[in-house]
DNA sequence: CAGTGAGCGAGCTTCCGCTTGACTT
């Protein structure tokens, strides 16, 4: 029998650890958390000193059942959960559910899964840190307090099934915030000075250089003034200077960066990037995935040295250990590192493959030699202008880490000149002038959040934990707070003023301005949530909330401060905001927006959230005639409605005339127009105007929907209703009980009979969930992998 | 993927951080 049980939080390391304790050890795993606050109600008693009230979740009873029967039979229990706040209330509650004795129990910790480390651990147990414990309760019942008052509040005042908390509602202030500011952002037009010549070396050889003026000129006239002194120069190289600098590696990986890199190089939502580190690190080619140290150990370290000096050279080797700076890291794990440096690639899915590729390439060009650069800039006189134009280039002195990894920015167009190349060129050289080019060049507003600049953002401000990153996007996105689209963008025209030779041309161009993709962009709902919870919670919404309580928790962690005392002196401020935002009565509902009255039957028209989001109402509910209501099209927002769109939004559904005796009606719906007709619906095609569409035309396309539904009905049975074989917009199927199925090659729809199509169904309903995933992650594949070619190409 | 376009009611919704599967798309 085991003499010994070892518990921690994951079975992945379970199984690593057992490897390296031998026989008398078992080491099993609590799969994170074992007991929670009761689901229901508040969980908290706070008339007895916030007392929690804990019970273990029903998915982790029979975890916790197990670890009960082994813990009894052991004669000695190690702890081994993570050393930070949440790793130490979880052997908390293992020691208080399992029922552990202090004479038998020990509470040990290490950082990294070595044999060395896990040994010594062994060697130098100590006991649970009750202060760490109540530090991390404290979290715990606040946020609970913080969901569970706030959340009610919105259902009453503005919508069922909101929710609100310390981190999700700061998120989705930062999301409205820079939405608001994209929306006031006036961008300022300037020109922008491009110059080519012509110099030739010593060789005679003919080279063409690049310069840019050093200013931008604010007006037209200024830059037709410089041209025309441009015209009648001549360009003199007057200064040349070399100046050296250096680029640092970036440090490892946390899981914030790594959901950065992986979403910018590799195209990965933050979610993608964490189910695939995941099964890395189940499959031990990885260590832990949700950290926030950027921390080697020293195997790791030499793991790189090796790795460097055996393919490029000692030179290239460069150790250092990295200082984690982000705000509340508690660092209970090693950065994110391949296990082994010298598994180069591993076996696995094409994704799998990318990012353990992006992981080791990373850790590798951590320990690497800084990239030497030289950077020469000359200045160039034009010999009638006051300006300077000015030429710069870079060049690679040694590569260092670059030549295993560079780092991704979000604003990569930005960089585009830094990697150009002088040719030799000397002071008092003439260069003789191609083509002078004045672009109109616009400010850039801020640039709307991706999921992994949230990310960033929330890390910067300690808001959210590296396990909560991911999740956390993920819910207020349910909450339909936010959207992930894609911004269209508007055209702008710009102009465009060429000298080439002796003449001066103008031309208007236009371009796409503001395109995005893949944003987080407010929803009219997500705005309104937001407003009140500022307007009522200002402490909560404050974005240094989390860093203030994260000290507060940092003293209950030392012992300096009780942590009910904590607890008691921010509910007693924050529970009465939360019974003055219950009581405080307004006229009208939270955010809505009064447009105004309709000019012709004189009633109000007003926007606001409704029980199923944003509606437009006409009309009050205190007239004699019932008001009307309706949705916004795609593409308004309630901030931005006009009075005269409202007014639009009336004019349907409107009735076009009796067709067969039956009305026939125009109204949008959540697919776009339609006519409706006799209880069925047709889609109104793009070509016609629902505002403008005849009665002769309505007909036509109920007609041709008919048609269209006579064709469709192949094959029904007698003896089973619920099957039949249909033609749809993509071939015959069979449908059956709500769910449709396709009909194989090989068969004829029209010959089918009823025991053949059960048939099918069963094949498919058998096929289904294996069949379906391997094709959607294959062709995943293939996309991932081409665009990770075009990528690699543009880099070199 | 396979066809949509509504809303009475009664009762429910909700937090953050630890961890994985077991479920459908």
């Amino acid at each position: 029998m085991h003499k010994n049980l070892v518990i921690v939080e994951s079975p992945a390391k379970a199984k690593t650890i057992e490897k390296f304790l031998g026989d008398d050890y078992k080491v099993l795993s609590s799969y994170g958390h074992i007991r929670d606050l009761k689901k229901k109600d508040l969980g908290i008693d706070i008339e007895n000193n916030f007392e929690p009230q804990y019970e273990i979740p029903s998915d982790k009873k029979k975890v916790v059942s197990e670890l009960k029967a082994e813990a009894k039979k052991a004669e000695t229990v190690w702890l081994a959960s993570d050393e930070d706040r949440e790793g130490e209330a979880i052997s908390w509650h293992l020691y208080d559910v399992l029922g552990l004795k202090p004479e038998n129990t020990k509470r040990i910790v290490f950082h990294e899964i070595t044999k060395n480390a896990i040994q010594n651990a062994i060697k130098n147990p100590r006991e649970i840190d009750i202060n760490l414990v109540n530090a991390q309760q404290a979290r715990r019942i606040l946020d609970r307090i913080v969901g569970f008052e706030l959340s009610p509040v919105l259902w009453r005042k503005i919508k069922p099934s909101l929710s609100a908390g310390r981190v999700q509602s700061v998120a989705v202030r930062l999301i409205v915030e820079r939405e608001r500011d994209i929306r006031a952002f006036k961008s300022k037009a300037s020109y922008r000075i491009i110059a080519l010549f012509n110099a030739k070396d010593k060789e005679g050889e003919t080279y063409e250089i690049r310069a840019e003026l050093n200013k931008r000129f604010n007006t037209k006239k200024e830059t037709l003034t410089f041209l025309d002194e441009c015209k009648i120069s001549t360009y003199t190289i007057e200064d040349i200077t070399t100046r050296p600098s250096k680029k640092h590696p970036a440090p490892p990986f946390t899981t914030s960066t790594l959901q950065q890199e992986a979403a910018r190089k590799l195209s990965f939502t933050v979610a993608q990037t964490m189910m695939i580190a995941q099964r890395l690190y189940e499959a031990g080619h990885i260590t832990y995935m949700r950290t926030d140290s950027v921390n080697l150990s020293a195997y790791a370290i030499n793991g790189c040295k090796e790795t460097i000096t055996k393919t490029m050279g000692e030179n290239y080797v460069k150790t250092r250990q990295f200082q984690t700076h982000s705000k509340g890291a508690q660092e209970a794990h090693e950065a994110i590192r391949p296990t082994h440096m010298n598994n180069e690639t591993i076996s696995g899915t094409a994704q799998e493959q990318r990012l353990y590729d992006l992981i080791w390439k990373r850790t590798l060009a951590s320990q690497m030699a800084e990239a030497l650069l030289e950077k020469t800039t000359a200045t160039i006189d034009v010999s009638e202008s006051k300006e300077k134009l000015v030429a710069s280039g870079e060049v690679i002195k040694f590569d260092g880490f670059l030549r295993v990894y560079r780092e991704s920015y979000d604003d990569d167009q930005e960089q585009e000149d830094d990697s150009r190349i002088l040719p030799p060129l000397s002071v008092g050289q003439n260069l003789e002038r191609k083509l002078i080019t004045a672009t109109e060049r616009f400010t850039q507003g801020p640039y709307r959040f991706t999921e992994a600049s949230l990310v960033r953002k929330l890390e910067e401000l300690g808001i959210g934990r590296p396990s909560t990153y991911a999740p956390t996007i993920s819910t207020i996105q349910n909450r339909k707070y936010v959207e992930k689209g894609d911004i269209e963008g508007e055209e702008r025209k710009y102009n465009v003023i060429e000298l080439k030779d002796d003449k001066i041309s103008d031309e208007i161009m236009t371009e796409i301005a503001g395109r995005e993709r893949a944003k987080l962009i407010p929803t009219d709902v997500g705005m309104v949530v937001n407003d009140f919870l500022i307007d009522f919670f200002p402490k909560i919404m404050d974005l240094n909330f989390t860093a203030t309580v994260e000290k507060e928790f940092d003293d209950i962690a030392e012992g300096k401060k009780e942590w009910t005392e904590t607890l008691s002196t921010f509910y007693d401020r924050f529970h009465p905001s939360v019974e003055e935002a219950l009581e405080t009565q307004t006229e009208h509902r939270v955010g809505e927006r009064i447009l105004g009255d309709h000019p012709k039957t004189g009633k109000p028209i007003s926007v606001k959230i409704g029980r199923y989001g944003p509606v437009v109402q006409m009309g009050s509910s205190d007239d004699e005639e019932k008001p009307r209501f309706a949705q916004m099209r795609k593409g308004m927002s309630m901030e931005t409605l006009t009075l005269e769109e409202a007014i639009e939004l009336f004019k349907l559904p409107r009735s076009l005339g009796d067709y067969e005796d039956k009305e026939v009606k125009i109204g949008v719906g959540r697919y776009g127009p339609y006519v409706h007709h006799n209880s069925k619906y047709a889609s109104l095609p793009k070509k016609y105007d629902p505002l403008e569409v005849t009665l002769e035309e309505a007909i036509e396309v109920i007609l041709a929907k008919r048609e269209a539904d006579a064709k469709k009905h192949i094959k029904s049975f007698d003896e089973e209703p619920d099957m039949q074989v249909l033609n749809g917009r993509y071939g015959p199927y069979i449908a059956y009980k709500k769910k449709n199925y396709r009909i194989p090659k090989d068969k004829t729809p029209e010959d089918l009979s009823l025991d053949d199509c059960l048939a099918i169904i069963k094949d498919q309903q058998e096929n289904r969930g294996k069949g379906r995933r391997k094709k959607t992650t294959t062709t995943a594949k293939k996309k991932t992998t081409t665009k990770k070619k075009a990528k690699d190409t543009k880099k070199k």
